[in-house]
RNA sequence: GGGCGAUUGGCGCAGCGGGAGCGCAGGGCCCUUACAAGGCCAAGGUCACUGGUUCAAAUCCAGUAUCGCCCACCA
């Protein structure tokens, strides 16, 4: 073995070795467990029947790794090794998003290089480059988890334009449509001008941006006047609105006043003139308006406004669209048509001014609405789209958390999510893409013929005309939300599901075909629900609870998911931090804030990475991403490395690991035994709670802390030693120990671990050829735990940090030896002591040591308290007795505070009546042992001063 | 406008009812035959503030301040 550990020289090797053994394959498979099922039942307590499953959040196929990537990822691979080793069948489920605008929108920047736009190839030939786009780019992401050693099922990768998942996609629409959840209307929807497409309300996002605030006069026309007729005198009466986008006016249809707004009553239902078009429009009251802000008035532009579209239908009112879908003005824009929003708007303000109108302008910051996708502002914009009625989704989903069907962590999550639920509006799935699910629904018009089919049809079925297929696809989430069952294998191994394998065919060329004939209804059966579902977040909404929806609605009709608590598309939801840059702001690539996963892992190794991240991992919201954790990682790899060298260089010969446990007699052996026992507890239950950074800290603490400062040490004299039983008990304690701290820490640093473990002397089955596949060490089944002999460990350790720190106060030189004599209370510490001097001298550097009941304190030493004991160093010559009586009576000072405070509470008959027995034992048990400690460092204080 | 977090040593963070911990940085001593990506030793905090609950509060409750997220139709 090298000197250090070398990621890079083992990681790649290490990771084939997993793929050649197939280890990363659910095993059983999924249809040997539907046997197994069927012969044993699902619920014993056997591992093997209980599978674990997750489906990985797909990433976009345009993507590549980043920070929330590598952590979300980590997270699942932990869950996932952890649950092979216990011997559970693992299935973590892969693939790629086909990200509809993402995707498009970057086949379309490679087309504009080439001066072309997808209307010049065509719809056809777009969708050919965009499978282009996918076979070229669409791995670079898959590969990236391939190096992180994310332990997914990598020869089964879905994509979710896969034909099976299109078939998926269509037996869902086709089932909604039928149903009337999924209807066509026409409404005020958001539209990105620069994607040319709607957005759900979940898609746009929400920036402060400085803004003006207009105030605009709308003159009132006169009672029983003509519109040519009105003209501007200085008693003309106006209304005055305020608005921060003047251009709309030109689609204002009416102004609106509350109707209990005393300032306006009596114009309502007389017109106004609208500045610039010429035209009447009605004043209206509605409650709607909020009388407080601005003048009271507002304008309504029912085209080009959610709310006032919403007005508008309330009051009958005329629609007027004034931008076209890249938000130009058009024709009903008059004189300003052809003008961008931008300039329409500096016109129609120029104009207004110029024609006396514009009252005044105010500076106004607000919120404007921006594409999730390419943060251009969003228009909102009348048209026909296609749109899921929510609320008969929401209400079982919103039922199934509340009974604990599915679980958040941290629990907290769950009132973001009710809320959003019980608020939820319907979700406008239609995009004027050409990438994605084409919605399947085919218009005649020769007769009035409509329908969602899951098959193509060319001709009317009704009058035989050709038919014509909606032009639009569907929204890339309304096809992930699908996912958990989707990558099942449902609807075709749903006995539901009745489709045709022609999506195959059908399909363009550039699809990867996966042959059907090799999955069977098991997968649905067997794997769902899943177990655990990580994500980020941001996509509580957009992802997770569609997914609950969905994954309730469409198991409803599976006869093997008859339970709720079977249709849930997973039980466990691990909402993991965002994470920021050190100063706190989100990591992006285009501010260049952020840090890529890859350069971590050249720089840290995989391991390093991942176990910095769990280190992180704990119950905030927001993880300021700290580097320093991972070079503390990286270190921690190395020692994990060395500490293993250490041990195979200090095996005998003919070492040869027992079978089982070490029943070591060695107080050493025996303490670090029971660490390790308590350890094994602790990490099990913890990756099970989902308490990452808890977990690897403890890891860490007990890696690093305990065996390597302590246990290693504390072996040595008997490994240099000459004693054969002795240095073989120790080596057979190394071994073990150093085995099964492996397997603990496979899941979080799975290289090193196993790197190491192929190297280890033990005795391996050959269901253990690999530890990934290695079996989890099992808490509580053996006695190692033995508080008593932690106990004395402890005093043992004080011992020799008293002497260490003596040395290191007198500047005493390792190579100076040091007699040390130490007064003992009790027989059982003298026996403690003398057993372990060995270990004492060697740990200490100690060159003499005496221990007994009647040590006197030399005239020339060093003192200490410590652990119950009276411990002197000789220093003859060295010692200044004056800095030495400082220093005691400092010490002293100390004890006698703690005392004190200790006292007091033992004083306080509340704390005696009311707290539990155990603390106030263990309290006196500490006042006893200050009390103690305080006799004895005022009785040296006193010898000091006599001397 | 609502909701949710955060505030602990120089920095980054744990702990979340019983004597304040970790990593990094800084200090001293050590190239001790696993590891200098290391070892040993020491130093450093009235746990944002104000009240309250409790025998006991960093930890629970209320409020205040600062920072940050999310949701929301105030033009």
């Amino acid at each position: 073995m090298s000197k250090a550990y070398d990621p890079k020289a083992i990681e790649k090797p290490i990771f084939d070795a997993w793929q050649k053994g197939d280890f990363f394959a659910q095993n059983p498979t999924a249809a040997e467990l539907a046997d197994l099922h069927e012969a044993n039942g699902s619920d014993a307590d056997d591992p093997v029947l209980n599978p674990y499953v997750i489906t990985i959040p797909p990433p976009n196929v345009t993507g590549s790794l980043h920070m929330g990537h590598a952590l979300n990822n980590t997270i699942q691979d932990v869950l996932i090794r952890k649950n092979r080793m216990v011997g559970r069948p693992t299935r973590w489920v892969v693939g790629t998003d086909h990200a509809g605008i993402a995707t498009q929108n970057k086949v379309e920047q490679k087309l504009a290089k080439e001066g072309l736009t997808r209307f010049d190839i065509g719809r056809e030939a777009f969708i050919d480059k965009c499978w282009e786009w996918r076979a070229e780019h669409g791995s670079q992401i898959i590969n990236q988890l391939k190096a992180m050693g994310c332990s997914c099922d990598y020869d089964r990768e879905w994509f979710t334009m896969d034909p099976s998942y299109q078939r998926a996609v269509r037996e869902v629409f086709v089932d909604w449509f039928n149903q009337g959840l999924v209807y066509r209307g026409t409404r005020t929807i958001n539209w990105c001008p620069r994607c040319t497409t709607a957005l759900s309300d979940i898609e746009v996002e929400h920036e402060d941006r400085p803004g003006k605030l207009y105030h605009i006069r709308y003159p009132v026309v006169p009672e029983g006047s003509n519109a040519a007729d009105v003209a501007l005198t200085e008693d003309t009466q106006y209304i005055v609105i305020a608005t921060t986008r003047p251009e709309t006016m030109l689609g204002d249809v009416a102004v609106a006043v509350h109707p209990s707004d005393s300032r306006y009553g009596e114009l309502v239902g007389r017109s106004v003139l609208l500045p610039l078009m010429n035209r009447f429009i009605p004043v209206i009251a509605d409650e709607y308006v909020d009388p407080d802000f601005g003048t009271g008035a507002l304008k309504i532009t029912p085209a080009h406004d959610a709310n006032d579209f919403e007005v508008g239908e309330r009051h009958n009112l005329p629609q007027i669209n004034i931008f076209d879908k890249e938000a130009v003005v058009t024709e009903e824009g008059g004189v300003y048509a052809g003008l961008s929003r931008e300039a329409a708007r500096e016109k129609v303000v120029a104009d207004l001014q110029k024609d006396g109108y514009l009252v005044e302008i105010e500076e106004h910051p607000h919120n404007v609405g921006v594409c999730y996708r390419c943060s251009t502002a969003i228009e909102p914009w009348l048209s026909e789209q296609w749109f899921v009625d929510m609320k008969p989704l929401a209400k079982p989903a919103i039922e199934v958390v509340r009974d604990g069907q599915v679980s958040f962590h941290p629990k907290r999550w769950e009132n973001v999510y009710f809320h959003w639920m019980e608020n939820i509006r319907d979700w406008c799935i239609s995009r004027q893409l050409w990438w994605g699910h084409r919605i399947p629904v085919f218009y005649c018009d020769s007769c009035d013929w409509v329908a969602a089919l899951k098959e193509d049809v060319t001709t009317c079925p009704k009058c035989a005309a050709p038919v014509r297929q909606d032009e639009d696809v569907l929204d890339t989430w309304f096809s992930s939300q699908i996912w958990p069952f989707a990558v099942l294998d449902w609807p075709s191994s749903s006995p539901a599901g009745n489709l045709g394998d022609s999506a195959c065919n059908a399909s363009n060329e550039g699809a990867i075909c996966i042959p059907q004939s090799s999955r069977t209804d098991a997968e649905l059966q067997v794997n769902y629900p899943t177990n655990a579902l990580s994500t980020a977040p941001d996509i509580l909404f957009l992802w997770v609870a569609r997914m609950v929806m969905s994954g309730l609605y469409f198991m409803k009709d599976n006869p093997s998911k008859d339970a709720v608590e079977k249709r849930v598309p997973f039980h466990d939801v691990i909402i993991h931090p965002t994470v920021f840059n050190k100063e706190g702001r989100r990591m992006s690539k285009s501010l260049g804030t952020g840090v890529d996963p890859l350069d971590l892992m050249e720089h840290y190794g995989a391991d390093g990475m991942r176990f910095g991240l769990m280190l992180q991992v704990t119950g905030v919201q927001d993880m300021k991403f700290d580097e320093d954790k991972l070079l503390s990682s990286r270190n921690f790899a190395n020692k994990i490395w060395n500490a293993a060298r250490f041990v195979l260089m200090n095996l005998d010969e003919d070492f040869a690991a027992v079978e089982g446990s070490p029943q070591s007699k060695a107080l050493a052996d025996r303490w670090i035994l029971s660490r390790l026992e308590g350890l094994c507890e602790r990490v099990t239950a913890g990756i099970d709670n989902f308490e990452f950074g808890e977990v690897s800290r403890d890891l860490y603490g007990f890696f690093w802390s305990e065996f390597c400062d302590w246990y290693i040490e504390l072996a040595k004299s008997r490994l240099n030693g000459t004693n054969k039983e002795e240095r073989e008990e120790a080596q057979q304690t190394l071994v073990y120990v150093l085995d099964n701290a492996l397997r603990l820490l496979h899941p979080v640093m799975p290289y090193v671990t196993e790197e190491i473990w192929q190297k280890l002397p033990i005795s391996r089955s050959a269901s253990e050829s690999s530890l990934i596949v290695a079996q989890w060490p099992k808490a509580g089944l053996r006695t190692y735990r033995d508080l008593e002999v932690e106990r004395r460990i402890e005093m043992l350790k004080a011992v020799i940090t008293a002497l260490r720190s003596t040395r290191a106060r007198y500047g005493l030189s390792p190579k100076t030896g040091l007699s040390v004599s130490v007064k003992v209370g009790n027989s059982a510490d003298k026996l403690l002591l003398k057993d372990s001097s060995e270990q004492i001298v060697a740990l200490s550097k100690a060159d003499s040591f005496e221990v007994g009941a009647t040590v006197v304190k030399p005239a020339q030493s060093a003192s200490v308290v410590a652990a119950g004991l009276e411990i002197y160093v000789h220093l003859e010559g060295i010692v200044d007795i004056e800095a030495e009586k400082a220093r005691l009576s400092k010490e002293r000072d100390k004890v006698a505070k703690d005392l004190a405070k200790f006292e007091k509470k033992l004083s306080n008959e509340g704390f005696l009546a009311k707290a539990a027995p155990e603390i106030i034992e263990k309290d006196r048990s500490k006042a006893r042992d200050l009390r103690e400690a305080l006799a004895k460092l005022e009785g040296q204080l006193a010898e000091q001063n006599s001397a």
